[in-house]
DNA sequence: AATGAATGAGTATTCATTCAT
DNA sequence: CATGAATGAATACTCATTCAT
């Protein structure tokens, strides 16, 4: 009897099933993802899979806190180390980040919350309060600094930050439902940035 | 005075159905929507219901196609019919749509699309050339219109007219997630067509 | 308003029905079989076919009756009219009986007696009755009438007049099931009438 | 001391089904048989019965498949052991089994075939290269080497082996369909092979 | 007499979850 | 810890039958 000679440890299972659900839920969309074919993915027996996660209901919010909230952790980080200009931040992780997410997996996130969401409240609750909530709050927060340090004018931008977070949620659902006719989606993302920037700058937009 | 079991009203039916069928999918979602749930609510057998409908997906589809068509129609009708300037269609029938939508009962099928959407490859297509493409298309013309006889000076909406609708998509979905925590979305909203109309017009934005 | 040229009698109806029902039953198997898709190639609504017949169950006897005694009753016609010898009988028409019934689409109820007489015993009874009694009945006087007269000797076949009927019911069935590979039925036939005969005659068979 | 909920016999449950479900299907008929019923009779949960058959037609095809193809294979098995003339043969294996055939339940899937074959085009092809092809042909062999080896004159039976297997079809058809009103079935059986190798040997008849 | 809109009981199938081993 | 056999509630869809018109 041959001990396999890697054996994963414990500790990482409910990561890698995880894993396994998120590109399970991405390809299928909830309802139509078998617990079963989770299990397999991440080559683990069902009985197993139930041992960490109570329902697959637990498995899904699992998924959603396990890959959302680092990547807004690091905007956060960015923004709080308080190492460059509002604009530098806007047009440089913020710019790279939203450019990123729509062609990501974890863009498939964005669509299950909006599609599942609903039926889950307090799921939806700890998404506003991790992700959204603190997001906005960090764009927030580097607008006002902006205008508090002569970078840009007051604006409607200090009240809805939520300028700079429309062009990425479009981009993403765009993409999703209409891969063959999406526009550029950089491009598009840009462009609102370049008017917003415009804008708070007093520039002839 | 027991009500009468039959009352046939052939011409009616479809309709009654989809709009309860559009009420029903709203609360629940496509997938915990029960058929027989969807009949009760019509005032109807389950049997009629596939008389009209051969599946559940048929009546899925139905209810997108006829409660959506519409306005679109409306909106490019009103392009068409070439009464105001360019600026004043932004401003006035554009807005009022847009602003109107994310409270309507209508918003939900945005949501049921980026849910459901994946799932239907022929209803994406469908929604895709009729609504879609029609509506990117009208604001298109009047973004162009407007370039020509100088309203407004050429600008990257000219290729992006995604930009008016936006805020739309964004609106619709932030209100039907966190309905509480959501923004004036009619502010946001015209923020954003001020912000693209004082582009266009060179003005200092 | 314009009379139909002809309009079919009341009279003919019960009789369309069930020669429309008797095709459709033959493609398709009683359960299989649609009332709505007897009435359509009957050219009559749903509703009068259930004027004529209650059930659907009354419908598929109304079937059996109406085609299969007709043949029977022409077979005892010929053997009480007494015309002929036993065996110019057996070599006559009862061969030529045996013969077209396995191609004929009367052939079918046969199948259908067999596929759902279990679960209707009042039709079987009738079956047996009114066909099967009355066939055997028959075979066996034109058998015992040759005996009487000198054609044949004593045998088993006295007693099993069923040994005509075997090859008729065996080649019916090998036809619906296997008419690819199905065997010359008619020789098949005719070579058991030829050992049964040449039995009863005492040849050298 | 309740029963325990769970039996845990992965290779025995195919079997124990296939046997529930030939009772079943043998008292009701395919159609009007339940899954569920066909679960209870086998002690097992109707989800277990799915986990073995994917549908209710991959069921009825592997009782089709597992009570016949065992009993012409211990016919052929005797004929080419090649260890009786074909007289014995024909009078003892042949004869047991035929008699035995009508009476018992396997008899009940002579009708399934004949009320549901048709509908199963690839269970008929099975059922005819399994059962019908394979049973024919030892037959045919037996008589052709009572010929060979002078037991039998050539005669019409060489090529229609079916004389010897139409009276077991028909016996079975007949005690299902007429229990009260049937002949000795057995009876019947002996007269013909009596007739038949009769013939072959060219008594006097 | 004739129609076909309307009904609703009946059933195959799926899948999250459990638990004996 | 780990497995996967076993469960059964849940649900889309069909079709014989009825009856207002």
């Amino acid at each position: 009897m041959p001990e396999p000679r890697f054996r994963r440890r414990k500790e990482d299972r409910p990561q890698e099933i995880t894993a396994a659900a998120l590109h399970a839920f991405a390809e299928k969309g909830y309802a139509a993802t078998r617990v079963e074919e989770v299990a397999k993915r991440a080559g683990v027996s069902k009985g197993l899979l139930y041992l960490y996660f109570k329902t697959k209901e637990e498995l899904f919010k699992a998924v959603i806190r396990s890959f959302v909230v680092p990547k807004i952790d690091e905007l956060t980080a960015v923004v709080d180390s308080n190492e460059m200009t509002s604009e530098e931040f806007l047009r440089g992780p913020l710019l790279d980040f939203a450019r990123t997410l729509p062609g990501s997996p974890v863009s498939i996130l964005v669509r299950l919350m909006i599609a599942e969401g609903p039926k889950h409240p307090d799921l939806l609750q700890f998404y506003w309060d991790n992700v959204i909530s603190r997001g906005l709050g960090a764009l927030g927060k580097v607008v006002e600094r902006g205008v508090e340090n002569g970078e840009f004018r007051p604006s409607v931008v200090d009240e809805f930050p939520h300028l700079f977070v429309m062009p990425v949620v479009f981009s993403v659902i765009f993409r999703l439902l209409f891969e063959k006719q999406s526009p550029d989606t950089d491009k598009l993302i840009e462009a609102q940035v370049d008017l917003l920037l415009g804008h708070m700058k007093g520039e002839i937009a």
